[in-house]
DNA sequence: GCGATTGCAGAACAAACGTTCTTGAATGGA
DNA sequence: TCCATTCAAGAACGTTTGTTCTGCAATCGC
């Protein structure tokens, strides 16, 4: 999964594999099949590990505008681990989502991946969807807004954040959307 | 350009390129010495063409709200041509944006594409920030906007409304990411 | 009409790709 | 102690990759 994530899917080689992680190349295929259906199982465990931390606390009980708030400031820190360098081996930098990186990779090639990008986003819109029904029961929210436009608004914003990761020159423009989405929720306007 | 745009930088071997182009295996590396060089100059041509005749509406002297407005829903529209499926070669479905692609495939990979990718970022933020000027100028401009934040939350918006058109689900939310984004900037909040 | 030059078609290159087979050592049960 | 099984290391498979070389055809100046 770190291969595929800093290298992705085409860039990383079975051989790759097998010298980055401690495992057989005919392993592999005795488990997985194929390269193609590890990297699925890769994208699998990668929404069920990091996004499924990243969104944990948006979907706690008394989430609410002080989770988006945290949630949105990890994000604008996927930028980090610049200078376009390696770290170790072929890492491109900052690594950004795996997910939103196949999308720029691989598009909707499969319909495996095209259900693996729906669920991400789904999964998305549903945790800024909790902690924007909190915030509501809060008095935090911005009044007159709808939740679920709200929520697919945020799930934009993440994506946005994950690809400018990715690109140099992004970091400003990471901060400064944060601070705009912040804005444009909260019923302070801060 | 439109094969790299489509397939990716490792999607597309020099056979595709023979295949799909007018040209001859040899004469590539007369022209362009290498793949490489061959891509980077295909990302030039990408943001001299398709990038600036993009934001043009932007940069027009009596360009406002309604040319936002405008290649915003222009955008939003980048997420068609779907069906997950090829059109005639090996497509993934929609495009999307070149740079944004090569930035999830390649990330800052070697310093020629992190030039590019700054430079991308750069020509949009300085045509947002043009047409805002002008929604300024016209009142159209919510009070208390900065121009050049904002000019940032625009550029940010359209590096995800981007990677959206490349994931299948994401229909929904690039219009809820584009009427929401319009909402902040305007002065009558519609 | 003729020799020098240009440009393109295809063959050929070594290296690396994803995938599969063969071998040899270690293990477990009787 | 011995045989059957399991597991892993590595050689080898045919393709495809990016890159380069060899000829044939056409063109141009004279």
């Amino acid at each position: 999964m770190q291969l595929f994530w800093s290298q992705g899917f085409r860039g990383t080689s079975v051989q790759d594999l097998v010298d980055g992680c401690r495992v057989q190349r005919y392993g592999i295929y005795q488990s997985f099949g194929s390269k193609e259906k590890l990297f699925l199982a890769a994208l699998d465990r990668y929404q069920e590990t990091v996004v499924r931390r990243m969104v944990a606390p948006l979907l706690r009980p008394g989430s609410g505008l002080p989770s988006i708030r945290r949630v949105l400031d990890a994000l604008a820190r996927l930028g980090e681990g610049e200078g376009e360098g390696d770290e170790g081996r072929g890492g491109a930098g900052a690594k950004g989502c795996l997910v939103c990186n196949t999308a720029g990779e691989l598009g909707r090639e499969s319909s495996p991946i095209s259900r693996q990008t729906s669920r991400y986003l789904q999964t998305l819109r549903e945790a800024w969807s909790a902690a924007l029904e909190g915030a509501r029961r809060d008095g935090d929210l911005r009044a007159g807004t709808d939740v679920s436009t709200a929520a697919e608004h945020l799930t934009g914003v993440t994506v946005a954040l994950c690809i400018l990761a990715r690109m140099s020159g992004g970091e400003g423009i990471m901060r400064s959307l944060v601070t705009q989405t912040l804005r444009g929720v909260s019923a302070t306007g801060e």
